[in-house]
DNA sequence: AGATCGGTCAACCGAATTGTTGAATGACAG
DNA sequence: CTGTCATTCAACAATTCGGTTGACCGATCT
């Protein structure tokens, strides 16, 4: 439907493509965290963390509040809801046809090639 | 539960992070494309093509059948349903919480009105 | 004032990604 | 045998990525 939101879209998927980053998102699918919460069962630098919470931040896949001197991070429905329904709009492929699949491409495959001959 | 799909999550995300590659699964879609297919309405060349439908393929997106001297692509179920799963095991963050979300703040609201509620 | 704490910023490094061009592949047409 | 087609492969340049280290910021507690 919305085309223009292929920017934000890359962002989105870019930021899930990397395993850390996709941690975090389990943690703070659990509750508010902090960066130095994040970073911890990670094995990176503070700095290295801060770096990736900032590329969740700006895909919107999280918020940022400020309180105190701590950074508190909860999760963005939005983004991730955005990511779901460009993924929901190819459902058919895994609802309607998995199941034919084979047997679709064994007709098509038919219909385009009738030639039985061997190479 | 599953856990080691974590490689082959990063894979599929790194994949769906690129526009072009957007794009090429758009097509894909719609029916089976040829490689160069794929390439031309993206003013890249036919190697930078090649070079996406193969990260494409690698992240199980597509699958290629190699007819003739084209390479023919078509999606693969399975892989979309995987990215799917994995963020609609956050979905209570726009299901249950987002079209909920006025509804829940206003009842949040109307706490202070009491209702057997010990505060 | 000085120390400390949670984070960010800037510079840098090595590895991976994206793109290019030009040559190679493999089956078929002539 | 040679050319063509669709695509890949190899080599190369530019950019981005994830990581590190060290300096810096802003607020608090001695």
């Amino acid at each position: 439907m919305i085309e223009s939101e292929s920017p934000r879209l890359s962002a989105i998927f870019h930021a899930l493509g990397d395993p850390t980053r996709r941690d975090m998102i389990r943690d703070l699918a659990k509750g508010e965290r902090s960066v130095g919460d994040l970073a911890a069962p990670h094995d990176i630098s503070l700095a290295a963390a801060s770096k990736h919470v900032k590329a969740l931040e700006s895909a919107g896949l999280i918020r940022r509040e400020i309180r105190w001197r701590t950074h508190v991070c909860h999760l963005n429905a939005e983004a991730l809801a955005a990511a779901h329904d460009w993924l929901d709009s190819y459902r058919r492929f895994w609802t309607d046809r998995l199941d034919n699949l084979e047997d679709l491409l064994r007709q098509e495959k038919k219909a385009q090639h009738p030639k039985g001959d061997a190479k």
